[in-house]
DNA sequence: GCTTTATTAGTTAGTATTAACTAACTTTGT
DNA sequence: ACAAAGTTAGTTAATACTAACTAATAAAGC
């Protein structure tokens, strides 16, 4: 396993700090009180606390690459993949709102560069998926293919992402699965063939 | 004026170290130091640090606000605006890409309530301006009616967002205009009557 | 089986460093 | 003369991290 039983505890309260109070919230003191037992504890599960905000990153990054790769294996068409995503993110992102603070962390490594090429590279790979989702949508015929699939892809996930930045900074003060829908719609009007 | 000459040069030093390294890098210290006196002259000039920031992103507030009024008030189509107003952005991002960290400083002050909702009062702000320029173009027949022009407005100012930060997390190494013109002819697909 | 030896996971009590900010004093410009 | 703008020298609080130690459990040797 890529992770200790004690490391996924570590790693459960982090991102529930952060998804209260952002990144700064993240102390060595707020995690050991978290989780309770003493900040000197954290030091036998992990080197440092970069290397804690890299596990964050991967853990996040691999489950919902899971999940992804699930909807994708569908024999649906490239349309209905893209609807089934917004669909489970949205949902995933208003039951856990924890997890957006980590996927869309973008701006708050700015100052470490390991940790700001970590997301880069996560931010590409999920791009690519896009990518060769919405290409398989060309060539099964429901997306339209006078646009190139780099740019479906720019606006699909930047106005997914402005739609759930939004839902964050409102203090989640709409429904986020009902906004999807609404984008959603729009989307699809713009996509299909 | 709303702000006095001293004042203006230690925004456009803060403005500096953020575009440099992000707002982990606008300290007290850094900021004196790059303008070139001690750490106690900034509170002869600003009240606190926050004080600082919110005076940042209103001076940018109100200069981005400016040029892109002056760009609606062209008589030109609404669809020829969104190009024009993508054209200046992504100059104006370009030439002075400090200016990146600020405008898109969301997730940054996560932990500040007021610096909080002065951010998303501006992205509120601007999502207005758009949705504006698009209606005018609904009703001029240059940009199409079926879908609704505030999700037309999320896709235009998602997809510009992503691009930008793109560019950011890659270290500015492709050219933005030109990724903007190649955004751009997709997007005037997409809202085209 | 039972003692010795390691390991794991925790503790307390610190460290050095850095942050924002302030009080008291001095210089400068009009 | 005096207000504005600067300085020096600090304060307080927080941060990531470490040293030294311990109880409990597991492994090894005879």
């Amino acid at each position: 396993m890529k992770f200790t039983n004690r490391q996924l505890d570590i790693i459960q309260a982090a991102t529930k700090l952060i998804g209260e109070k952002g990144i700064q919230n993240l102390t060595t003191k707020n995690l050991a009180a978290e989780i309770g037992f003493s900040e000197a504890a954290l030091y036998r599960h992990f080197k440092n606390k970069n290397v804690i905000i890299s596990s964050i990153l991967e853990y996040y990054k691999d489950e919902i690459k899971d999940v992804m790769f699930g909807i994708i294996q569908d024999s649906t068409t490239g349309i209905l993949k893209l609807e089934k995503i917004i669909e489970f993110l949205f949902n995933r992102f208003s039951s856990n709102p924890a997890i957006i603070m980590i996927v869309f962390a973008e701006t708050s490594f700015q100052n470490d560069i390991q940790l700001s090429e970590q997301v880069h590279s996560i931010l590409k790979q999920k791009k690519m998926v896009f990518e060769q989702v919405i290409l398989k949508g060309q060539n099964d015929g429901s997306i339209r293919m006078d646009i190139q699939k780099e740019q479906l892809a720019t606006i699909f996930m930047g106005s997914l992402r402005l739609t759930v930045l939004r839902w964050r900074l409102s203090n989640m003060n709409f429904d986020l699965n009902k906004e999807g829908d609404i984008l959603w719609s729009a989307l699809a009007k713009v996509f299909i063939k």
